[in-house]
DNA sequence: TCAAGAGTATTTTGATCAAAACTTTCCTTA
DNA sequence: TAAGGAAAGTTTTGATCAAAATACTCTTGA
């Protein structure tokens, strides 16, 4: 019934949710009465995510979902933030009209759902927004590598929830974004789009920090070294 | 005999050698009987690839060495360039005597190489260098990700010569490059590595450019879209 | 009581097989 | 002659099974 790429999607799902903790095992036989499948396609879909990061595997040992600690949380914003300043600089220079209209209708959305109090709809939309802006920078290789990180932060303020009050400052970063990207500022666009980054890593890790025993974040048992090949 | 992780690394070095052509199929049954392996690890072995995003996989079509053209190649820069500078800023912070010194063996190293017109050790002692700064920057995701890339512009170098003159016009960036990493000056190293990755992107997409049939590059067959979830 | 070791059980890994999907070839028909 | 379609042949995908490796447990000995 179900392919590969359908698992993958839903191991994906249950490790953003938080169903599979960071650092859980994960039995393929587990896997596969859970999704109603057999072992093969478990196998395959853990060795792509073990491609991509999301999942570590050990051989003839198993896979576990990948272990997260603050400072691990620390390089991941570090990646972002080099790829998507880079993006915002292209994007600046290379962005058309309908790439401008979506861009606003995308945060006219945005701020409608904070004003509503639509807590879950706001980081859907969020992340629109950022896709937009990599997208139009027109480097679909470095799209999918942010998409990849952003799965694992979403992950995160999953775990410690949107503070609301966060978002006003959001909107403004995103105008001032829109407005630099408009007049084609690849300067500004990409400082802008560094320090927006910056502001959401100091305050998920503030989050991180506050949460004195982690909820579900360091593993139970000290991973051994991740064969990240 | 061989266990998974061994294949992956017999597949990419067949890529990386020009073995497996960028673009050209990689039948499952083929290639079991090429590593003398049953189809399992070679499965396996592909699914990982395609995770890394080096092998591309079409569902119930089977899969491809990735195919490259030069707005990809672009991109891959850009991505690195971005990811290395930030990586540049981190070393020359964080850096300890340990690597400085290391650095500097390294580039004499190199430039013994050079003098020397050992231009198949040249490259890998260049890469040492850069994993060398990468690694100081104590970011281990960055790390795999950079390598990730280097491979598939090592596999381009691979079929486009290095041009020996190149080489001291790299030793002089080295060079400047430890100054900065020395004296802890991020801005400074950040910027000399873009610039270092610049001239290193023009380099390699002008011999691109001169090869009038791109040998190996573009596929065949115009390959469907990369199903890179 | 604790440590060590043997034996059992669980789990991953590799191999074989069947079924589904896609490709190609060849034949028919307009 | 060209286009459409059916059938044969490949190739991937999913399932089952055997073997190897690891984890666990229970017993024995100090």
């Amino acid at each position: 019934m179900s392919r590969i790429p359908d698992i993958q999607r839903l191991l994906r799902d249950d490790i953003i949710s938080g169903s599979l903790p960071f650092g859980s095992r994960l039995r393929i036989d587990e896997l596969a009465t859970r999704y109603g499948v057999s072992h093969m396609p478990i196998r395959e879909a853990l060795r792509e995510l073990h491609g991509e990061g999301l999942v570590v595997i050990e051989p003839n040992r198993g896979a576990r979902v990948r272990s997260i600690d603050l400072s691990f949380v620390e390089d991941l914003f570090d990646i972002r933030s080099a790829i998507e300043t880079m993006l915002a600089r292209r994007a600046a220079e290379r962005r058309t009209e309908e790439h401008l209209r979506k861009l606003v209708e995308a945060q006219d959305l945005f701020e409608t759902f904070v004003a509503a109090g639509d807590f879950v709809s706001v980081p859907k939309v969020n992340h629109l927004f950022h896709g937009i802006i990599n997208e139009a920078a027109g480097n679909p290789g470095a799209l999918s590598l942010v998409d990849r990180h952003w799965l694992l932060v979403a992950a995160l303020w999953q775990r410690y929830g949107y503070t609301p009050k966060r978002f006003d400052n959001v909107s403004d970063d995103h105008r001032h974004l829109i407005r630099a990207i408009e007049r084609r500022d690849a300067a500004s666009a990409s400082m802008l789009m560094g320090a927006h980054i910056e502001k959401a890593k100091h305050d998920l890790l503030q989050c991180m920090a506050a949460d004195p025993n982690l909820n579900g974040i360091v593993p139970l048992k000290t991973a051994k070294r991740a064969s990240h090949a």
